[in-house]
RNA sequence: GGUCUGGUAGUUCAGUUGGUUAGAAUACCUGCCUGUCACGCAGGGGGUCGCGGGUUCGAGUCCCGUCCAGACCGCCA
């Protein structure tokens, strides 16, 4: 037998028990006349003591033991004659009795301690090593942990579970697929799936009514701190229900994994419109953990002879409370050059300052009065002290530049706290974006998302502008600045799923060719359906309130997509090309 | 496709204006040490300064190219 116990179980009470444990040697201690090693499993570490005097031999044979080593040890508990309160074992040892070493180590490349030496790459070509470190342990129980109570919550709502192909086939819309060839059939390629949309919404027509899937998914997209490849998805899809209802269970499951795997009591989720959201954050997925809420300036910034406002289609800023004696002219300069980066993509920033004085001063003074700055005060509900900070330009992209300028300022004045949840659904979203550059629509949420109730009569008959306007039963749930999930209320309905796939620029024989299955499947009974897909790494590192997804992930690919343990991406050989009729191109230089 | 940052001992990093034999910490090895728990003390080994080219009397340091890694933009219905 391996082992009686784990390293994180010991304590008094089992004291003068004879224990057998394994596990693999943490550190070793040596004396000189006694020696400590510290055994660790993934429960926790226990010591264990060798002396001289009580087995010479065996004291000797402890000294050898290195970092890492597999071993296995009889003895006996005992008290600790000087405890440690740092570990739960810390009260007490073992006595060893008789010691085997199951298998010896290398030193291996970086410190397997909680705050390791090792560097990204390294720890991901030996992910097995680093995966040995208590703090990613600890994420990766974690996951499975909020994974289990995941099912456990929605098999009580009788939900079902039921897998999905991942040998799928390929659609042009959306993010690009990941490809397989196809050796029994030549020449043809499946693809792996983005989503399960298509197949969980059959399962609705088959009457499966609440469906859901802890699902990996693939998009052949670039790589992000919070983006892989290769994702987790809880994928769900209900029958017979509508946005409330689909609302009020995944708010229910939020609650229960923040309540029982976090000991976190969320309170109920605000709603807020797609367009408020975006007038008052700039963002669809707005860090409500602080307010710092957008201010529109038109009426007090216009008609001052200051062209840059009066030239500029929005002029809308944010009031950064107390800040005004904080930043210097020095400060504003560097602030100004931040929001200039491409990254953000201001033309300039204007800050108006209320000094504890009651005076104030501008980037803009020479056009303003003190009169009309202190309009802008009331405008923004400022206060003496307070820095207001304005941006103008074109409204979609003033209010992205200057959403970045408030989670920027957010940070800086530390107002997006570690450990607070503040979520909110999002709701209204438009169903349909236009593309400037396509010449044509793209789906805001997906193909398949059904325009609201009232604006179906409108979408089957009204022009260009009127499919602008048009408003989607779809819904996210956002959590500090963070999208944790989306769904909508699906088209259950042949003649508007194609009206729809025309808005997109599909013609009949495209939407026929990639979706027929689909259009067929409404013509036979299909009930009205929805859903939702929560992003299933993601949604676990904010609740730990990390920002990578990577630390969740047992074995995540880099920032080029590879995995550098496995080194894949790589070449087959020719053998196989020939078989799946492949012919490599040379890379272009 | 683009922008930025980095690459020096097993590892994490420092390295000044281009100038002697490239350092520190930690890890590793050896010795000493009977209550350690980041044990301590003494000693030791360990370097293609990512790679290639250039400038120079002389390059870790400057220039060009290239590879790799990370963050971001584009992209991600």
């Amino acid at each position: 037998m391996y082992r009686t116990h784990n390293c994180g179980q010991l304590r008094m009470e089992h004291i003068g028990q004879e224990i057998t444990l394994s596990g693999w040697v943490q550190t070793n201690r040596d004396l000189g006349q006694m020696s400590f090693v510290d055994l660790r499993d993934r429960y926790g570490i226990t010591q264990l003591a060798f002396n001289v005097d009580s087995d010479a031999d065996l004291h000797e044979a402890s000294t050898k033991l290195r970092r890492e080593y597999v071993i296995k040890i009889t003895g006996t508990v005992r008290e600790r004659s000087s405890k440690n309160s740092k570990i739960p074992t810390g009260n007490i040892e073992i006595d060893v009795t008789s010691l085997e070493v199951l298998n010896e180590a290398k030193t291996p490349p970086f410190t397997i301690e909680n705050e390791t030496d090792g560097g990204e790459e390294l720890r991901m070509k030996y992910r097995y090593l680093d995966l040995r470190r208590k703090p990613i342990q600890e994420n990766i129980i974690f996951r499975s942990s909020v994974a289990i109570e995941t099912r456990k919550y929605l098999a009580e709502q009788d939900f079902i579970e039921v897998e999905t192909p991942v040998l799928i086939k390929s659609t042009p819309e959306g993010a690009r697929d990941f490809v397989v060839p196809s050796r029994m059939n030549k020449g043809q390629f499946y693809a792996l799936p983005q989503s399960p949309q298509t197949f969980k919404q059959l399962l609705m027509v088959s009457g499966f009514d609440k469906y859901f899937q802890i699902v990996k998914c693939f998009r052949d997209e670039d790589l992000r701190a919070d983006r892989q490849p290769e994702f987790t998805q809880i994928d769900c899809e209900m029958s017979f229900v509508t946005q409330e209802q689909i609302l009020q269970t995944f708010e229910g499951l939020t609650k229960h994994l923040f309540k029982v795997c976090m000991d976190v009591e969320l309170g109920d989720f605000p709603r807020m419109t797609y367009d408020e959201a975006l007038q008052k954050y700039g963002s669809d997925k707005p860090d409500t953990r602080f307010g710092m809420e957008f201010v529109e300036l038109n009426e007090v910034a216009k008609g001052h002879d200051f062209p840059v406002f009066d030239n500029a289609e929005l002029v809308v800023g944010i009031c950064a409370k107390g800040q005004a004696d904080s930043y210097s002219n020095k400060d504003i300069k560097k602030l100004t050059e931040w929001v200039q980066r491409p990254q953000v993509g201001a033309k300039g920033l204007v800050y108006i300052k209320y000094n504890a004085d009651g005076s104030f001063k501008s980037s803009a003074g020479k056009f303003y009065n003190d009169e009309q700055l202190a309009a802008f005060a009331t405008a923004f509900g400022a206060e003496k002290g307070d820095l207001m900070l304005i941006l103008c330009g074109e409204t979609d992209k003033v209010r992205s530049q200057l959403s970045d300028l408030r989670l920027e300022m957010g940070d800086r004045m530390g107002l997006r706290i570690q450990g607070e949840f503040n979520p909110l659904w999002v709701v209204d979203f438009p169903l349909l974006e236009w593309d400037e550059d396509a010449d044509r629509f793209h789906a805001m949420h997906h193909p398949f998302t059904s325009p609201k109730k009232e604006d179906i009569e409108r979408m089957l008959t009204g022009d260009h502008e009127t499919m602008k306007a048009l408003r989607a039963d779809a819904y996210d749930l956002v959590m500090n600045g963070w999208e944790i999930g989306g769904g909508s209320i699906r088209i259950y309905d042949r003649a508007l799923q194609e009206k729809n796939f025309k808005l997109l620029g599909f013609t009949d024989e495209e939407a026929e060719e990639q979706f027929g299955f689909l259009m067929g499947a409404f013509e036979y009974g299909a009930p009205p359906h929805g859903g939702i897909a929560f992003g299933f790494d993601r949604l676990v590192s904010i609740m730990k309130g990390a920002a990578s997804i990577r630390d969740f992930m047992a074995f995540p690919k880099n920032n080029q997509g590879r995995d550098i343990m496995i080194d894949a991406p790589a070449n087959i050989d020719q053998t196989q090309l020939e078989e799946l009729t492949l012919k490599i191109l040379p890379l272009e230089k």
